[in-house]
RNA sequence: UGGCCUGUAGUUCAAUUGGCGGAACGCCUGAUUCUGGUUCAGGAGGUUGAAGGUUCAAGUCCUUCCAGGCCAGCCA
């Protein structure tokens, strides 16, 4: 986890290395990374920060965190926060915390500076007419009425706007450049918008916001950004990014020292099957209640998958071995469980926790007897030692470990099987108590004390060993302390989650509660530590969790080849 | 019937820039194992979207076609 994994060879990495050789950039790579505080970030924000972050630290270089605060209707203070935090919990550390806001009045200055050089003027019509005029896919658009007014007009009506004069949606700031510009984006966009709404960092100062178009770009040219790295659907607003500080330069010359204009490359958003990133969708889970909040298990945030169990070294290693491209794609949920099992399994405490418990009872075993076994706590790195976990003659063992008509195939526990209950002993099954329904609700057994600890018994005098094909995890029933585990599977039933209708879509048994019986060492376990319930998976305590009650969530199962036989 | 972008194993990406198409994940075998996990060894899987062309040689260059994506917010 401490080491960054080196990122692989991409085009990203082919363009900046040429930028450097070319001299476009001398010195150190500089790279922004600019959520909107609208929400929480989430696995396709990772993707991002993973590309500008992880990137720029390959290059000896830095990135600025940089909040996209110009809508502050949608924007708030406690995102701002969780931003921080998340990034933070992924590894990455900033090299300066900035604002779109604290570029506002610079934007203004400059905004008079395009008035006044006849390249933006004040448009009154209404959005309507500013759609119907734009015109379509095919058509060019219709100038506006308003698109040549003088200078001072101009000047005049926009410094109203500032002011508060008129109200919200009667007038906007538009760029004067080609209503029939075969790039939509082109035709006139709108660099400013009346909003008078408070905000978090500027409070009550502005009636006027800059739209992204004419912010993100010269935020990034003031910063003295290198490489502005972005998702693919911004790639038709490239032409005006560089319109904007090209006419910027020209008018009013580079701001003070910044050398070098940005340069901004697209990639291809990372989709992962059986998930969403759309804030809207993942807002309706909410609201309707399929989910608990932004940071459910469920739910592809980094506060969600942080809750659930995942460790940023694995998201961090997903999106590196995913590779950077721009196509289209939908990574399989199964890559992400892989990096996150392989690097559980290195880390995480081996516990026993019986899910769906059935009592087992050994009938030789000496009454009211308690021994204390030896259990590695983790047998991939010997290094974390051993516990003692309490054995006694009852026990709790796994209700689908025991089958009554069991296929040659089944290792497990049977009428007249062995098995060896691991760090325990081996037992037989003799026979199984019923009650009046016939379900099964005890299953007896005699133990071959012989098999202390797991162990395997002395040869026979032929020299033949004997042998179990089962290991059974277990928990003594006397010492067993109960715990709700929370068993999660994906939130929807398709891999494209993303198509059709979201709430289609939604499966139905994405979380599933069950009481469970686990071993006394648990209690102390606290919320992230990543923990292996022997041949279940890998789990973690939920923020919920108390002494009243303990609360784990399942952050993914073992790899399961019986199961998988089973399906077939 | 606009502009721009993208098509390589099931999936995500490579292919020294024109020189024998590979990896990871997934899948299938086998070995090992006190977790049906891990680990190890091996295997299957490709008309490089299609058709033409240039070339000794094309995934890579050219032409045409097909499929998919993005853009018509006073969102980002």
């Amino acid at each position: 986890m401490t080491d960054e994994p080196t990122l692989k060879k991409n085009f990203l990495t082919e363009e900046i290395e040429a930028d450097f050789a070319s001299g476009r950039y001398t010195g150190k790579i500089l790279t922004r990374f600019p959520p909107e505080p609208n929400g929480y970030l989430h696995i396709g924000h990772a993707k991002a920060i993973c590309i500008d972050f992880g990137l720029a630290q390959q290059y000896g270089g830095g990135t600025n965190l940089r909040m996209d605060d110009t809508n502050p209707s949608k924007e708030e203070q406690e995102y701002i926060d969780a931003i921080q935090d998340d990034i933070r919990w992924l590894g990455y550390e900033w090299k300066n915390l900035l604002y779109a806001s604290d570029y506002f009045q610079q934007l203004y200055d400059w905004a008079i500076e395009l008035i006044k050089a006849g390249l933006a003027y004040v448009d009154d019509q209404t959005a309507d007419e500013m759609r119907a005029n734009r015109g379509t896919l095919t058509e060019p658009g219709k100038n506006s009425p308003f698109r040549d007014r003088s200078v001072e007009e101009n000047l005049d009506l926009f410094t109203r706007m500032k002011n508060g004069e008129f109200d919200e949606g009667s007038r906007v700031l538009r760029a004067k450049i080609d209503m029939a510009s075969p790039n939509i984006v082109m035709r006139d966009p709108t660099m400013y918008r009346i909003m008078k709404a408070h905000h978090p960092r500027t409070g009550d100062k502005w009636c006027i916001y800059p739209m992204y178009d004419y912010a993100h770009g010269q935020s990034d040219w003031l910063e003295g950004i290198t490489h502005s790295l972005c998702s693919l659907e911004f790639k038709n607003n490239r032409q005006l990014y560089e319109w904007f500080i090209d006419r910027i330069a020209e008018v009013s010359g580079f701001p003070e020292g910044v050398k070098h204009k940005t340069r901004q490359i697209e990639f291809a958003r990372g989709n992962i099957s059986y998930m969403i990133t759309s804030k809207r969708k993942l807002l309706k889970l909410i609201t309707d209640g399929i989910v608990e909040g932004w940071n459910d298990p469920r739910m592809p945030t980094i506060r969600g998958m942080r809750r659930r169990g995942f460790t940023p070294g694995s998201i961090k290693r997903f999106w590196d071995e995913a590779g950077v491209a721009k196509r289209e794609n939908l990574l399989e949920y199964a890559k992400l469980e892989s990096f996150l099992r392989d690097e559980l399994n290195k880390i995480a405490q081996r516990r026993m926790a019986v899910l769906d418990p059935i009592k087992l009872v050994i009938t030789n075993y000496p009454e009211g007897q308690v021994e204390v076994m030896d259990v590695p706590n983790n047998p991939e790195n010997p290094d974390d030692g051993k516990r003692q976990v309490p054995f006694s003659g009852e026990l709790y063992i796994e209700r689908e470990d025991f089958m009554e008509d069991a296929p040659k195939k089944f290792f497990r526990l049977s009428v007249g099987k062995e098995v060896r209950l691991r760090c325990g002993y081996w037992v037989t099954c003799t026979d199984v108590v019923k009650d009046e329904e016939g379900n099964i609700i005890q299953l007896n057994c005699t133990y071959d004390p012989q098999t202390r600890g797991g162990n395997n018994p002395p040869p026979d005098a032929e020299g033949k060993q004997r042998k179990v094909k089962g290991t059974l995890h277990w928990v003594s029933a006397e010492h067993a302390v109960d715990a709700e585990v929370r068993l999660y599977e994906h939130l929807f039933t398709k891999p494209k989650a993303e198509e059709g209708e979201l709430m289609d879509n939604i499966n139905a048994d994405s979380l599933k509660i069950v009481n469970a019986k686990v071993e006394p060492s648990l209690v102390d376990a606290k919320p992230g530590d990543p923990i292996q319930f022997e041949r279940l998976g890998y789990f973690t305590p939920d923020i919920t969790t108390s002494d009243e009650k303990i609360v784990f969530n399942r952050t993914v199962t073992l790899k399961d080849s019986w199961a998988k036989m089973q399906g077939k």
